[in-house]
DNA sequence: TCTACAAGTGAACAGTGTCAACTTATTGCG
DNA sequence: CGCAATAAGTTGACACTGTTCACTTGTAGA
């Protein structure tokens, strides 16, 4: 007479527990097997729970994918602030936030492909992106914690761009336009490379040294 | 007493027409509703056919991708050679070279994503890429017959590199690393502006022509 | 006219994202 | 303590996806 029910062995953990876990279980198999791979099924799976559940915690695939990516800006952030630790030439620093830019990128090709690659639709927060921008071409000062992750990132990269325009050594003054061809220089490179692993690419090392310097001859004025 | 089978109706019609009709009911599709809403069902539908005949003209929805995005290279292809038809200086001939890829890529977004920014299994020929950027390195001449589409498109560009290397106007000579760089810019843009179409970019065509401006001054050697 | 083959279909399989209705465990309260 | 409220979790289904295999049907040539 052993119970019925084959010992459900629920455990219950709460909510916020169970969320960090779900992300983290996800966040792993999407780093190691790619989106496709990574089901709502297998991830409930993995970690031990039904797939009904995990809509209680995101509310689609997309509001999964979109708080693995912004893991990724965090990731992001860490490696451009560390880059610039302790660096004071505007230049240079330039330099450092375009390597850490790209290295990032070229370290977490998967989370950048959804970060960058994706038009995740929760993640086009369209007006709040644009109202920013707008506030900055203006030189308005904006507080951290208004910022969403991925501004913060390019909020790096301008500030940058816009170290070595206030210094007086550029072409160009048009910080924002200027900021936005940096960022595709650095961005193509990157997409170039996790995408087309099979195309034969130059060294990594040696494309992207190549690659900042040329935008950096680009921008500079002679 | 009319049939009991309520008038089957099929048409049969040849093999290639009928892969023609397919690919152009997919494209269609798939260029208005994007790569998610293009199931095989669907593109069955509209060609008023069966699912299960669409494998007998392609392998798998790759497979049928992949020739899309293969029609796009031609496309590709067009723009390029249009932009430097009765161009002669090499400086002028590469800027134009630059302005068809990012214009083609802008004006068929969905197409570009595919081909460009998505790791078809069945578009990597790796090995086959490879030798052909090993040979060109070497400076051999390479039949136009023996050269992928995507080839032909990277190879223009490199073309117009070297011209620019060879007639003495640059700062490194590296050809390939060189070209590899002047894509990577090109590509970052158009891949930038598709995806993230809400993030409140520069007018495109500023846009554009800053980034060329930068990218051959980087280039040039002043 | 019969046959061989090409063109096309039907039905199924295993998997997907998603949701409504249900059950179960835990916690705070009288 | 016992009970109700609520949070945590599950069941089972729906409509869809890519894909395959056995089957039928139309058509061209002998």
């Amino acid at each position: 007479m052993t119970a019925r029910k084959p010992r459900p062995t629920r455990k219950r953990i709460d909510a916020g527990a169970r969320r960090a876990q779900i992300l983290q279980v996800a966040g792993d198999m999407f780093a190691k097997d790619g989106i496709d791979a990574t089901s709502m099924r297998r991830i409930a799976a993995k970690a031990g729970v039904t797939a009904a559940l995990l809509y209680k915690h995101f509310a689609d695939k997309d509001a999964l994918l979109t708080a693995i990516s912004e893991g990724f800006f965090v990731t992001l952030a860490g490696y451009m602030e560390k880059a610039i630790e302790g660096v004071n030439d505007p230049v240079a620093r330039l330099k450092a936030q375009m390597r850490a830019y790209v290295t990032c990128g070229i370290d977490n090709p998967r989370a950048y492909h959804l970060a960058f690659m994706t038009a995740l639709p929760r993640l086009r927060r369209g007006a709040e992106m644009k109202a920013f921008r707008e506030r900055r071409r203006r030189g308005e000062p904006i507080a951290e914690v208004e910022m969403t992750l991925g501004m913060k990132c390019f909020g790096r990269l301008e500030q940058a761009v816009a170290d070595v325009v206030e210094a007086k050594l550029t072409r160009s003054k048009d910080v924002a336009t200027l900021s936005e061809v940096v960022w595709a220089g650095g961005h193509g490179l990157v997409s170039l490379v996790i995408t087309h692993d099979d195309f034969g690419f130059s060294p990594t090392g040696k494309l992207v040294d190549q690659s900042i310097e040329l935008m950096l001859h680009g921008l500079l004025r002679p």
